[in-house]
DNA sequence: GAGGCTATCAAACGCTTGTTTGAAAGTAAA
DNA sequence: TTTACTTTCAAACAAGCGTTTGATAGCCTC
């Protein structure tokens, strides 16, 4: 073995631990998740998590990634449409995001998992990428309404949007069990997109235009 | 010791435990809440879960309580006012329910975490709180709206209005993180659940009128 | 008062978890 | 060849978990 390729080695052992920690903390979360069954995926020994990245905590922080949320934020914000479109857009590529199979971000799925069941890396999340992304989306939002609306009402038309794209992924066990044929295929995926969108621009307006 | 004052006590016990093991099952979910705690905060001992319920399933089982939502149902459906109103005021007590340090429903606050991180007693929460609430609600989406509206429509209105509820309990600490000065007192939960009720109300009536 | 039943308790059991250890193998530099 | 360093590995460790056990004490029935 020369050193390339040991390197190569050790660089690979490091890179399908954190793919393979993505895939195990998307699907079932920090907690639940256990360090044997991802060197396992990861075809590695159950030592190299702590070898390589401290312990599990230090693992999930390399997992994380919040490079395609801002990707998402920065193809968003160059988009050259109004800001109703681009709140659709917004929505669609989200739910793309969340849901999709093949499109998904596993990266966003684990934060998704992380605001229902925080854990020490909570703190980095909201930091790095859902304090952005609420204020990208409130200023979006504020064009929308077409007038600077308060603080708080912009946090809550947010939270708005947020909270009905992440219903779709956290409960997903319930919605499966109301709808047992329910698929999150790419039609599925770009309906509830639609009316995600259809139904908050209709908020927006609405109660911008009364207070 | 007279039988009744025994009686009395094991009764007490019982009872004790089930008080302990809502408020710690609310508090940090199923998986993460452990027998110690809940007999420590019921001054029992650690056999008394499985001496009284068969283990900490059977306590959950027992925790379990639709009545507070149902009553929330039966309360709404009787009153007399107009398919809007109606659903402002569902919107009003299910948020208290869910956020009200005061009036809260500790059963409904496990419900919520059941969403988010599935236990084996899902089906039985889907089957006898869920599934109904959905069907409620569905019917008196349908009068807002004003015609009747498909199935998946129909569920994707119902999953606007409870994901926009659920958020605010389940990401507490991310919106707690997001504005500390965050304090869920009567006036602020009014003031969200006006928000959702707003909000929704004109999605409803806007993709109705559309589609 | 003997036997049976109920409820409680301290202690221990068996299992899983994340983590640590010490040896082994390989390469690179001296 | 020796030395030092990196990476891997099987094995063990310590802690926490839900659960089980066997003893104890009180009350009821006979």
């Amino acid at each position: 073995m020369t050193e390339a390729e040991l390197r190569g080695n050790s660089e690979q052992t490091r890179e399908r631990l954190i793919v393979a920690a993505r895939e195990v903390f998307s699907q079932q979360g920090f907690q639940s998740a256990t360090v044997r069954e991802i060197c396992k995926r990861a075809e590695a020994n159950i030592a190299a998590v702590n070898y390589h990245f401290g312990g599990k905590d230090g693992l999930l922080a390399e997992a994380l990634n919040f490079a395609p949320l801002k990707a998402l934020q920065q193809t968003n914000a160059t988009l050259d449409a109004c800001p109703k479109v681009r709140t659709q857009a917004f929505i669609h590529d989200f739910m793309h995001m969340l849901l999709d199979e093949k499109k998904a971000s596993l990266q966003c799925q684990i934060m998704a998992r992380e605001l229902a069941d925080p854990t020490p890396a909570l703190d980095q999340i909201v930091r790095d990428a859902i304090a952005p992304l609420h204020e990208y989306l409130g200023e979006l939002l504020n064009e929308v309404a077409g007038r600077p609306m308060g603080e708080a009402e912009q946090r809550r038309m947010v939270s708005s949007i947020l909270g009905q794209c992440l219903y779709y992924r956290n409960s997903q066990p319930v919605l499966q069990r109301m709808d047992p044929k329910l698929r999150y295929d790419h039609k599925e995926i770009n309906a509830i997109a639609a009316h995600i969108a259809a139904f908050s621009l209709a908020g927006i307006l609405q109660v911008a235009s009364t207070n």
